[in-house]
RNA sequence: UGGGGCGUGGUGUAAUUGGUAACACAGCAGUUUCUGGUACUGUCAUUGGGGGUUCAAGUCCUCCCGCCCCAACCA
């Protein structure tokens, strides 16, 4: 988490509020914050906004924030999202040091709240079905209709309030409501439901409760209880602000609440282009099998971008460059890829790797006595940014590999790789030309035949004369074999959905192109689990966390050749 | 249709709170380079629109326009 702080201030208005609070004094300089997530599915990169922006809020006036976790719904919620999300945010940089709190362990406190709402005759059960409540809501610039069931007594509602808990009627059958203004402008406000009945099982109170209560009813009466200062939520809860203190103000007329009352502040969302951040949607693909579980490398969970090599660091670096704000955007994949690069340059190892490979014969090359060919070892760096990273050794003999694009018999316009006639240097090892290629009968290119100039061992001419390009290589004899995915963006449109409204029609099928055969050097076969390596002139590239010899393209070097191409 | 939120370049975020538009990404043009990577240089907006106040307005006033959110017993 260190490295966030070293970063230039980005815009927060969250700060500002705070800041303008420790100066008058408010909440006697106290910053709680809480990250609350539903445990209906695993966490993704807009949640990693909203998990820096609250952790960090608290850790830059040292204060406190604590993983909550909103269970108020037994239909969506399962045990097993809970241990995940909890995984995820320790991996993003904010490993718990505290057991996780859960709405569910204040159900009945909120039960005796809502009791005393109930005895000051501001809440009340009501027998009508959700469509009669929603008709009598009204619209927008429609008045709404109080429901026959508003005026019952104080003692019939809590008896018939005791009756649901005690699950003496059917799903559906009443719900609690709050007694507030069926004419008010903001629907919120309009006699918001707070307790409605389920009996399905509940994934940590079981049966124990066949009422449950509302997000509005619950959130800010939970804010309370653990004294969180600063709520903040995403824009679209503005309109439940005026809901949120309704209650807490009405509460600390007839309780003492244990804390100053929160406040709720609202934040625009992240959006992405060419991704989604719907957990519905993502529970879609996930379901249908367009991608291969949670963690598939094209997803924007957490754990797919972790799969994927995005380090958690660049994650957090990116989120806090982006700041918090209430304008809605969509910020560009971009920008993100460019944090990962960052990051990754500074720390990948440099790597050599084939992914389709051409064979390459050196024509002139040595052999030895049995006259097999020769085998030299040249030193290569591991990483130029760092030269603490030392450097390593690779084989070099007659018989390579070199990537099928770096030669070509016909070379375009600004080609500067292999080509017939043309002399280009073999990273570190020697300057070679090609002389003649072997076609297949599509006339397909299938062997290149070169000579090399053994006054440039090391990859440097003694004359100084000068190569246009370097070329990663790999030699045949002791090329390690690997599988290597290729990720391109999961949907072809910037926004998924915008022509069509449905995100599903923007999904773009060759998303993944899985490569076999690829051609490593040796020194790849010793990559740990989930390290990630840049394969020289290629990219970034991280070891799959459990299949060895499986990589996964975390992201592309940026390439000044593939934007000439384009421009044609 | 009532209420609320928001409009600065291709994208996103700034602007000492009235003082002469900054940073990053993307793009384009170059320099350096044993990665067409990195690094570096240059270039790219007059602030949704009109009117007004002022020596001075992205910042204040006013009218208009546009986008987003709210009528789940989801969160």
């Amino acid at each position: 988490m260190g490295e966030t702080s070293n970063l230039p201030t980005a815009a927060n208005f969250v700060h500002d509020v705070v800041v303008e609070h420790n100066a008058t004094g408010a909440f006697g300089g106290r910053v709680q914050t809480r990250f609350p997530p539903e445990p209906n599915g695993y966490l993704h990169i807009g949640h990693a906004k909203a998990i820096t922006a609250d952790f960090e809020l608290a850790r830059e006036f040292n204060g406190v924030c604590r993983l909550r976790f909103d269970d108020t719904n037994p239909d969506t919620e399962d045990a097993s999202f809970v241990a995940g999300i909890v995984e995820d945010l320790a991996w993003l940089g904010y490993p718990l040091d505290h057991d996780p709190l859960f709405t569910s362990d204040y159900f009945a406190q909120l039960a005796e709240w809502a009791e005393l709402l109930i005895s000051n005759g501001l809440a009340y059960v009501d027998d009508q079905d959700g469509d009669t409540i929603s008709e009598q809501r009204g619209g927008y610039g429609k008045p709404g209709v109080e429901s026959p069931f508003r005026n019952r007594t104080v003692d019939e509602n809590l008896a018939l309030f005791a009756g649901m808990r005690a699950g003496d009627f059917d799903e559906g059958a009443r719900v609690l409501r709050a007694r507030i203004d069926m004419q008010h402008e903001n629907m919120q406000l309009r006699d918001p439901v707070m307790y409605r009945i389920r009996k399905e099982p509940h994934h940590r109170t079981g049966d124990g409760w066949s009422v449950y209560p509302t997000y509005d009813w619950a959130h800010g009466q939970s804010d309370a209880i653990e004294g969180v200062t600063h709520s903040l939520c995403s824009l679209e809860f503005d309109s439940h602000r005026a809901l949120y203190d309704w209650f807490l103000d009405r509460l600390s007329e007839f309780a003492a609440l244990p804390f100053e009352q929160p406040r709720q502040y609202e934040f625009a969302r992240l959006e992405l282009t060419h991704t989604i951040t719907s957990k519905r949607k993502l529970a879609t693909l996930v379901a249908d099998g367009v991608v291969d579980g949670w963690d598939d490398p094209r997803l924007p969970t957490l754990r797919g971008l972790r799969r994927r090599g995005y380090p958690a660091a660049a994650i957090r670096e990116f989120c806090h460059f982006v700041g918090v704000s209430k304008t809605n955007s969509r910020h560009e994949i971009e920008l993100l890829e460019s944090f990962i690069r960052t990051r990754l340059n500074k720390v990948a190892q440099r790597r050599m790797a084939v992914l389709e490979p051409l064979r390459v014969v050196i024509t002139n090359w040595p052999t030895d006595a049995d006259g097999d060919p020769i085998v030299e070892y040249v030193e290569l760096n591991n990483n130029p940014e760092n030269t603490e990273d030392g450097t390593r050794t690779a084989p070099f003999s007659g018989v390579l590999y070199i990537e099928h694009d770096d030669f070509k018999a016909e070379p375009p316009p600004k080609y500067y790789r292999l080509t017939p006639g043309r002399e280009v240097r073999l990273r570190g090892a020697y300057f070679v030309t090609a002389t003649d290629f072997v076609s297949d009968d599509d006339g397909n290119v299938v062997e290149v035949h070169v000579t090399y100039d053994p006054e440039t061992k090391g990859g440097n001419s003694l004359d100084g004369r000068k190569v246009k390009s370097t070329m990663h290589w790999v030699s045949a004899a002791h090329a390690v074999e690997a599988e290597v995915a290729l990720y391109e963006r999961l949907f072809a449109a910037e926004v998924p959905g915008s022509e069509t409204g449905d995100p599903f029609d923007d999904l773009n099928s060759d998303s993944k192109t899985l490569l076999h055969g690829c051609k490593l050097e040796p020194a790849l076969a010793e990559t740990a689990a989930e390290e990630v390596v840049q394969f020289e002139r290629l990219g970034y590239f991280a070891a799959d966390q459990r299949t060895p010899l499986l990589f996964h393209r975390t992201v592309g070097l940026r390439d000044e050749w593939a934007n000439i191409q384009k421009r044609k």
